[in-house]
DNA sequence: ACGAGTGTTCGATAGGAAGCGAACACTCGC
DNA sequence: GCGAGTGTTCGCTTCCTATCGAACACTCGT
């Protein structure tokens, strides 16, 4: 067979352009995943794996919260050994709903 | 006295400048308000008092949207005679979150 | 000053979403 | 092939929000 990392159930993933804006909206309406947005957006593309983010969450909660971004077409993911990496959908995300990823990023958590 | 159409209390308004980005998505991300804002962004400032729009909710709750409109910087809302008439902070909430308007108001309600 | 029209507030209910812990599934190093 | 590491799923609790009906408040015409 090929050298495939992973037969695990693959990640539903839905793409940016299937998504209505409702459910984008309600995606980014949440402390939690709003910091996974961001810190997702500091690092490189497949950098960083689900349990690598500063959330003060379970792992239950946390894998709830990744589903949810990915059900949004926030967030892709790839399976990499034990881990499941992740990639922030930037483009794609902004061709369809211009300026709202930069709106999000562009703010000071502390605020 | 001056002319005061009404000494009723006056409803408490947020700038769109004081208002976070997660108040903002979370006061869009509701079906009900998406209509009142869109509803309200295709009439002429001052021309739709709260109980003219079309959405399948009571008094009460209508009431309730309402506020949260206003406390997202979304509405402006003024007492006129028995009514409290609206206006869709559009500059203003475009200057403090460029394009989230926009990118609500693009939409077809019927997708 | 009464009554119709319009909104807000109160109290209560129902639904959904977020959270946890525990159990399970998969990958990899030893 | 065991065990540690990583995520997902399940069941349950908790909290928040949307909703309603009823009561109250205000304005205006008559």
């Amino acid at each position: 067979m090929a050298q495939r990392t992973g037969h695990r159930a693959a990640p539903e993933h839905t793409h940016p352009d299937d998504v209505p804006v409702l459910t984008a909206l309600a995606a980014l309406a949440d402390p939690v995943r709003l910091v996974l947005v961001r810190e997702l957006a500091g690092s490189g593309d497949w950098t960083r794996s689900c349990g690598s983010f500063d959330v003060p969450v379970g792992k239950a909660a946390l894998s709830h919260h990744f589903a949810v971004l990915r059900g949004a077409g926030l967030v892709e993911q790839r399976d990499e050994g034990p881990r499941r990496v992740n990639r922030l959908r930037r483009t794609e995300f902004e061709a369809r709903f211009p300026g709202l990823l930069d709106l999000v990023l562009r703010e000071t958590p502390t605020a």
